[in-house]
RNA sequence: GGCGACAUAGCCAAGCGGUAAGGCAGAGGACUGCAAAUCCUCGAUUCCCCGGUUCAAAUCCGGGUGUCGCCUCCA
């Protein structure tokens, strides 16, 4: 398989460090506030990056960190009259929720930044000792002229930047790109020991300390969104490369931004959207499908309309799935041989699948395929061969093909069981509301044989409007839930 | 000022040198008491514009135009 690798602008193909095991560090929330849609893209995206690299086979070690002491945390603290700490750790929760809402399984770890001083301020003064940092009233800077390299990752040069510096340079440091590995702290903010006094780590540093210390140098992933290449990742892979000195990532991968309405989002524009104010409008796996329906390094813009397309297009899916249970329902295939027309369907589009997946995680040309499936299953549904055993057989095949796919795409939700949730919990009795249909239906199909359009026709009204939508099939009636 | 990305039907979106996936919306047909769902058929003679390379370009090169992003906290 083949990633785009930004350390190169190149798609390469993928050799993890150790053979059949891939491990992957993607940079994770600041935890000051709930989430965002902007946060969500790595995380639903790198989640289905972890989901197909273990469907591929490869045994996934997966660090996802989260930044627990930050400025914007100690701000958000001052402001709330909490502790940073504390007001972090109720974040990190909530993080949780959204997260398992977009059906994003738990990383393997997730280090927070408030636990691994020893490692941070260890690698500070590595860095120190190796003239690659200079300590100066408390603070210490990494010295970016001293790495030979800084701005291979970002593609630019030191002149460049220096040309280009709109910041108020710093007449401390030795060049205005000099950034912090280690802030001294002011009365009142939350200070750890170090050589240097009291203080806390710079903002680039966690995700050096942490991820060597769980991955080790040359780790083959490291991910987060295409803001992070400059400067986070630069600095990361300078001092990493300088503290070790050995490689620090085989291959980089970032995602494109969200936009809302054409417009950037931005936490300083103050148009970004909590990922839970768009779960009150979409249902989670509508959010999830439609953040997977374009490539992770495009640009995605979410609206309204969009949305609302993109759940017509799932709800097709679920209707597939839907038919696909209704005909296989006690019915057992046996040992019969698939019918070789469907059965063959099946496999090349499973081939195109892990085809699209394989070129760079193509999660839009993927989805396409799952188009593909539903409306081969759909129109074979229709054939005379549908009824037979080896159709039988062949539709549970094809069953197993769509759960492959939702397996590494994780759109749709699972029970323990592992089987597909059609329809969301909504707490109440389903078995007693499946009582009371089947009471009104057969009322409604009385009126029906009577030719008593108006009354069976209101039913069907009035149900609508309460969500259960009626389909009248030459089999019986079916109902299902809607919004 | 420096660096970079992208421009494909009404909308969204794949495509990475070999003759335009898929979804939404729309039109017609089948099925239906009517619906719904599903199936079938139809849509870009063409991929922002202009040159060039090639037997062959949406795909490569050069030049425009436009949009966006990074260089500052941000995923």
């Amino acid at each position: 398989m083949h990633i785009y690798n930004t350390k190169t602008g190149k798609k390469e193909s993928l050799i993890p460090r150790e053979p059949g095991k891939v491990t992957m560090y993607v940079c994770g929330p600041t935890t000051y506030n709930y989430i965002h849609l902007g946060n969500a893209r790595p995380v639903v995206f790198f989640d289905t990056v972890r989901r197909y690299l273990k469907y591929k086979g490869y045994e996934v070690l997966y660090v996802q960190n989260f930044t627990d002491v930050d400025d914007k945390i100690i701000n958000r603290a001052r402001e709330e009259k909490d502790d940073p700490i504390v007001l972090a750790a109720r974040y990190i929760e909530e993080y949780f929720r959204d997260a398992d809402a977009l059906n994003v399984m738990r990383a393997d770890i997730h280090p927070r930044v408030s636990e691994h001083m020893t490692e941070i301020i260890d690698m500070v003064r590595t860095l120190v000792e190796k003239g690659f940092a200079y300590a100066v009233d408390g603070d210490v800077y990494y010295d970016v002229y001293k790495f030979e390299g800084y701005g291979k990752l970002s593609g630019r040069t030191l002149e460049d930047m220096r040309a280009g510096a709109r910041v108020d340079v710093d007449e401390r440091k030795h060049h205005p790109m000099d950034f912090a590995l280690w802030k001294s702290a002011k009365p009142g903010e939350p200070a750890w020991a170090s050589p240097w006094g009291q203080g806390r780590p710079g903002w680039h540093i966690e995700c050096s300390a942490m991820s060597l210390k769980y991955l080790g140098t040359n780790f083959d992933i490291h991910g987060g969104g295409y803001d992070l290449i400059f400067p986070h990742h630069e600095n990361e892979t300078a001092q990493s490369e300088a503290a070790t000195g050995e490689p620090f990532v085989r291959y980089w991968m970032h995602n494109g931004f969200i936009t809302i309405n054409q417009e950037k989002m931005s936490k300083s524009l103050g148009n970004f959207f909590l990922v839970r104010e768009i779960l009150e409008k979409f249902k989670p796996e509508v959010v999830r499908f439609y953040l997977l329906s374009t490539h992770y390094r495009s640009p995605l813009d979410f609206d309204d309309e969009k949305l609302t397309a993109a759940g017509k297009g799932l709800e097709r899916l679920k209707t597939s799935l839907r038919l696909l249970d209704e005909a296989l329902a006690g019915r057992e295939p046996g040992d019969a041989i698939p019918d070789a027309g469907l059965a063959v369907r099946l496999d090349e589009l499973r081939v195109q699948f892990e085809t699209a997946m394989d070129d760079d995680f193509n999660t839009a040309l993927a989805t396409g395929i799952i188009f593909d499936l539903a409306r081969d299953i759909n129109s074979f549904l229709h054939s005379a061969s549908a009824n037979t055993p080896a159709g039988v057989a062949a539709l549970q095949k094809a069953k197993e093909l769509f759960y492959a796919f939702n397996g590494v795409l994780g759109v749709l939700k699972t029970d323990k069981k592992g089987k597909i949730l059609l329809d969301e919990p909504d707490g109440e009795d389903d078995s007693l509301v499946e009582k009371l249909l089947q009471v009104i239906i057969q009322m409604r199909q009385n009126a029906r044989k009577n030719k008593d359009w108006a009354a069976a026709d209101g039913i069907r009204d009035q149900l609508k409007e309460l969500g259960i939508v009626l389909e009248d099939t030459h089999s019986g009636v079916r109902w299902k839930k809607q919004r």
